[in-house]
DNA sequence: GTGTTTTGTAGCGGTTTGTATCAAGGCCGT
DNA sequence: ACGGCCTTGATACAAACCGCTACAAAACAC
């Protein structure tokens, strides 16, 4: 069988369940994945509009809005691949969960090495292969005095001089400038730059931002363009518009 | 659930039992499907290499070369999505299928209505990911300030200079092209243009990339058209038009 | 078979990136 | 204001990653 390397998948589970969740949830990461946890759609909801996932594992049944109603739901937005949990010999739940657009089921209560070997398939299936700079993917974009030329990943500043950067300092400022003026975590910054989540000590972000800085900043002791926010993140605050 | 038009898919039906190939064959052709059935792997293969198929209905237990052996031959050839019958319970044989590569696996005695709605879903997987491929066969492709001939597999620059390629560097750059905007993970690119998987230590696309950029970057140190993504792969960072 | 071209492998060295550490600066209490 | 405490910025270093060269193996042509 061939071997999906990279970066390690990272799957939201939603069960109700405390003690299904997060058996699973080990289960999967001591097979080489991340993952993370919801309790119901309105914890998923607030998961999936900050971090970034590669598939989720919804259950059918559960309080508030149930797992058919939002796959109804997620499915049209397109990227997101989805394995629900049904109950034992609930065929039509199945069934109508295949129509709606599921990826794949299985019926509770289920072996976690089958559910690997499911997401393994849905996973080879779907091959994320993601665009280098998101939504600015091949524009050029004007922010303060500078230009991105995302093609290039050179920053140009409005004298004409050229800097080039570095595969993470473009994918960081990329980031940045997708949602500019909004304060993003580090743990946010990490996921979304890297795809991993943080460590209890990690400083990684600090340092890009800092690398970046010395970049893009007019005067790096005193910041303009991104700026921090003490126990928040950083933020970056400038116009950007696109540029021709 | 939205309703995919065309030419409908041709369902090739392989399993022992007269009876249930024929109520299969009949309960899809009633409900918009071309259908063919074979009795065991022998027949499979005839109709495979006459025929035109969109997915494969696939018994394991058979006479002869059994349903997994099948698969294991049939998964890495290509693009013949196969949904595997297995007799109720037995996990393993489920399991293993997936493992080898099988999109999708249904229990007897199972549910013709279920098996419609897996069919569905497995078709609108795989369609999801064809559109790119292959579309620049016989075509000449411009991009950045090249254009590629992909009948001579040459490379002509606006100033009218030739370049000729060999076989590997064409494929490599046809593939990119194809995907253009998109990263490539090693993985990716190297099953995508050998067919096989990377070994430990393979830095077999690294060095390909090395010669292509020869031929197509105008400054080699710095490399405009084909980007590394540290960690991630490479990507084609350039607009791709048809030209006449 | 011989010679040429193409393709895979190994290894060195530069660049990039994560971690550890220390210095600086804000926040809050007294 | 002053001094601890915590958060952030900067530097240094080590590890990982990637580009390149050189060479060996394989494919191809003659």
């Amino acid at each position: 069988m061939k071997k999906l390397m990279g970066p390690p998948p990272h799957i939201l589970i939603v069960d109700d369940h405390a003690q299904i969740r997060e058996s699973v949830a080990r289960f999967l990461e001591k097979n080489g994945m991340r993952t993370t946890v919801a309790k119901d759609a309105v914890e998923m909801d607030a998961k999936l509009a900050t971090g970034q996932y590669d598939l989720l594992v919804l259950d059918v049944m559960m309080p508030g809005e149930d797992g058919l109603s939002v796959c109804r739901r997620l499915v049209p937005t397109g990227r997101l691949p989805i394995i629900m949990l049904t109950a034992l010999g609930a065929d039509t739940d199945r069934i109508v969960g295949l129509e709606i657009g599921a990826d794949d089921y299985l019926a509770k209560p289920f072996n976690p090495r089958e559910l690997l070997a499911r997401i393994k398939s849905v996973l080879r299936r779907s091959f994320r292969e993601e665009p280098v700079a998101g939504a600015l993917c091949g524009k050029r974009v004007r922010f303060a005095h500078l230009t991105l030329d995302t093609d290039r990943q050179v920053l140009i500043e409005d004298s004409g001089a050229e800097a080039s950067l570095t595969t993470s300092e473009f994918k960081l400022l990329t980031v940045l400038l997708e949602r500019h003026r909004m304060v993003l975590s580090r743990e946010q910054l990490l996921d979304l730059t890297a795809g991993r989540s943080a460590g209890p000590m990690d400083r990684t972000i600090d340092n890009q931002i800092s690398r970046l800085r010395r970049k893009i900043e007019p005067d790096v002791l005193r910041p303009s363009i991104i700026k921090t926010v003490r126990n928040g993140g950083y933020c970056l605050a400038a116009d950007v518009v696109e540029a021709p």
